[in-house]
Parts: C-alpha cells; sequence; structure tokens
DNA sequence: GCACGCTTTTGCATGAGACCAATGCGTCTA
DNA sequence: TAGACGCATTGGTCTCATGCAAAAGCGTGC
C-alpha cells in the first residue's frame, strides 16, 4: 500500500494514520457529503480510497459508529446514520459540524442550549458547592481576569470557570455540556477576537451570587451573562 | 485462541464477539472497578483474558476510546479516563451507568436535567412545530393511548411523544436528550411497573398547548408533568 | 411460495515489522 | 559532586498483509 494522502506536497501531519481517517470521514459526513440511504464505500474502496490497510479503516469505521455517526454489518456494508442518532454533543463531532455552519445558525443554536442549562446549573451550584468547588471557580476567575489584563484570548480559563460552575452543579450529566461551551468558545473566538474583558463583572456577579449561596441571583446574573454574550457576538460576526 | 468467555454452560449470546468485549469493559468502568490512573491491561493481557484476537480488542478499546472512556497511547498503554471525560449521554454509556446506579440517585440527576431542557422544548415546539412535526407528536400520544388501554407498558410510544417534542424545538442539539429520556424509561419501567395511564391527561395537556402555540402554557404543563412523574416514580421505587 | 445453495461483505485470527516515547545510563559541564 | 544533556534501550501500540469464518441478501429451482 503505497500513495498515502495527503498527496506530496502537503504539510505532513504527524498523526496517526487512523485519527486521519476518522476526522477526513467524520468531517464529510456531519457536512453531509454523504447522506444516508445512499450508497457508502465498502472497507475495500476506503482501503484504496486512503490507501491505507484494512485494520487502519476498521477501526476508523469503528470509531465513528461509537459517535452514532455510522453502522456496519455484514453484507449489507457501511452505511451513515440519520442525523437523530449521531452522538452531537461528543467533542470532535462537535468541533466537525460546527466548523461547517453558517455562524448566525451556530450562535442561536448554542446559545438556545446554553441558556437551558447554565442559569440553573449556576442556581445548583449556590446551593450545592463544596468549599473546593468555589476554590476553582474563584481561581478560574482570578486566571481569566489576569489573562483580560495581558490582552490573551482566556478560552481556557474562561472554558475552566464555566466547567466550575457546572461542575458545583454536583450533577454529572451537567459536565457533557462542558464540550458544548468549549467548542463554542473556540469558534466564537474565531468570528470575534475582540476583547472579552468586557463580560468580566459579569462573570464576578455570576461567582458573587454562588460564593452567597443565593440561587436565584446567581440563576439571573448567569442568564443576564449568556445573552448579553449572545447578543454581542451576534453583532460582531466577522465574515470570513 | 480457544477458552472463549462465557464460560462453558452459560448460554451462547449470538451477539459479535467485539459488541461483547465492548460491554463488558465498558461496564467495568462506568462502574468504577477500573480507575484511572490505576494501571489498565494491555492490548495483549486483554487478549488473553477474554480469549480472543488482537482485532477484537484493538476494535474494542477504539470503540470505548471514541466514548470517552479510554485513552490509548503507544508506549504507555491503555488508561482510563476520568468521568469528566465519559460522554455521558452516549446511549450506551448512559445504560451501562444506570444499570449500576442507585434507583434515587438515578432519578434524581434525570429529572433535573430533564427539567432543564424539556419544558423549554416544548416552549418552542409550541411557536416552531411544522404541521409534520404536530402530526407526529399527535400520532405519537395516539398510539400511547392505545398501548396504554391495551395494558402495555407503552415505553416506546411514550419515548416517540418526547422525541417529538424534541424534535419540534427545532434544534438539533435537543434530540440529544432523546437517548437520556429514553433510558430512563427504561430503567424507570424496571423499578415500577405500574401502569402510566394516569399521565396521559398530562401529556395530552402538553400536546394541545403545542397545538395552540401557546409556549408559556406548553412550558408549564410539561413541567408539571415531569415532577408529577418524578414524585411518582419517587415514591413507587421497588426495592429488587 | 419456500427451501436451499451461492456470493458478497464484514468479522475474526495471526504473524511480522515499523514507530514512538518513557526510562535509564553514561558523559559532560559548572 | 550535582545536575543537565544526549543517547541507546525497550516495551508498548500502530500499521500492514493475508487467510479463513460467518452472516445475510439474492436468486434458483422445486
Amino acid at each position: 500500500m503505497n500513495n498515502r494522502f495527503p498527496p506530496e506536497g502537503a504539510p505532513v501531519r504527524r498523526r496517526n494514520l487512523f485519527a486521519q481517517v476518522v476526522e477526513n470521514l467524520g468531517v464529510r459526513i456531519v457536512r453531509g457529503d454523504l447522506n444516508p440511504e445512499e450508497a457508502f464505500p465498502k472497507e475495500a474502496d476506503l482501503e484504496a480510497e486512503f490507501g491505507v490497510s484494512r485494520s487502519v479503516i476498521r477501526e476508523a469505521v469503528k470509531t465513528l459508529a461509537a459517535k452514532g455517526l455510522l453502522e456496519s454489518r455484514t453484507r449489507t456494508g457501511i452505511r451513515v446514520l440519520p442525523p437523530v442518532r449521531w452522538n452531537l454533543l461528543d467533542a470532535e463531532v462537535l468541533g466537525w459540524r460546527y466548523n461547517s455552519m453558517p455562524p448566525a445558525q451556530f450562535f442561536s443554536e448554542l446559545f438556545e442550549i446554553r441558556l437551558m442549562i447554565e442559569p440553573d446549573a449556576a442556581g445548583f451550584a449556590a446551593t450545592r458547592a463544596t468549599a473546593a468547588d468555589l476554590l476553582e471557580i474563584e481561581q478560574a476567575f482570578q486566571t481569566m481576569t489576569d489573562a483580560g489584563l495581558a490582552g490573551l484570548p482566556g478560552i481556557e480559563e474562561d472554558l475552566r470557570f464555566h466547567r466550575g460552575i457546572l461542575a458545583a452543579g454536583r450533577n454529572p450529566l451537567l459536565l457533557q455540556m462542558g464540550n458544548l461551551i468549549g467548542v463554542g468558545l473556540l469558534i466564537s473566538y474565531r468570528f470575534s477576537r475582540e476583547s472579552f474583558v468586557i463580560f468580566l463583572p459579569m462573570h464576578k456577579r455570576v461567582m458573587d451570587a454562588i460564593k452567597d449561596g443565593d440561587a436565584d441571583a446567581a440563576k439571573l446574573a448567569m442568564q443576564r451573562l449568556l445573552t448579553e454574550t449572545r447578543d454581542y457576538l451576534k453583532s460582531h460576526i466577522r465574515d470570513d
């Protein structure tokens, strides 16, 4: 098996062959290039297309199947599952999907969900946070502030703050939303690199309400933070 | 490679070897039998333990890795990821986890999230549902009613109803919650096989509000349905 | 219409080598 | 001598190749 992809000249990405196949197929599926119902290449075809061995193809297919994008049966072959089956909250799937989506749609979809989850999560955090939870949130806020003053994007720190609140909500399922927020922040940054320091005071209000154990205030503060961020981003979308 | 599992005498399950390994390891991981940090068996050891070939083990590991339960690197070997990384909303992971969890904890975790999502989803459905969406919801309700009158559990139908509302909310991320509701209904049924017909009128109120396009009413009706169901289940938990 | 082979495609097994990153050892320097 | 740096070793996964088994759709023939 020679004639690897990508073709000569492209920068050689030193990653697992397997991961490259996964990403390539994954992106194509969520972009809709490969529809359900339509014929999907069989293992042998994929081998030929990518120029890799059958094991690599099989492991890639299993990975995509585990994320709900594919299904593979003997005799029938491989087929793309309908979008309902996709694990959209999987970090990778989220990334693939949001990189091929108009920003406006992305933002409305994202913040709609965040507004359902995070205010309530903040409310729970206010009544349930342990000392360790509070410390984590405070430290996250501190590093976020530092990053802001230093003119850095501070995505990592922002994510850490929101994750900290989800964790303090003490419901493991809440933490799943961390992926969503993370990918969201990343993409948001691609559309608008304005400083986020203007939102620091609002973050602080959320934190203070949680520290005070005031669930209603925490909920409202988070709601406010999210709607303001959403509106800000909506009006600052850059077309590129 | 002989000496397959399960040992002689056990009922022969006609499933893929691969799926069996995935389930076995998956359950052990989410149950906490195999902690992160702790040493995890390497491929060769797993081969020996399960009595299957490398291909099967590797594909199983890839599958679990895709669900965020494992990570496998060259030289370092395989290791269990911390629970934060697990894709808890994956249908399989959800099932494994909730089968090894005290019912009370399960119900509180489940309904906390459902109450964040579904009332808002119902609200969106009221303003966004297409004719097809409404038809689907009505049909689901109809089959649910029929099942109830026939004395059947009607889990499938119930799930269809709730999924229909999520779909009518017209935000793809909402549909992810379908898994959660589905597994939830299944487990609920294990704890309490009482008829659910008493909740039919409440379902109807949700549906009618959506048909009327009354978002607030839909939201409230859904909220009511969920809290009542939750309280009912809590007081009917059977210890078995 | 039904049973029964045929054939296509994935499922499973196995051997062999490449590749990668911890680990430990030795040497060199301040 | 302690510490830093480079280097070989080695234990694990990654990739390739090949063969056979098993499942399931399809058609044939009764």
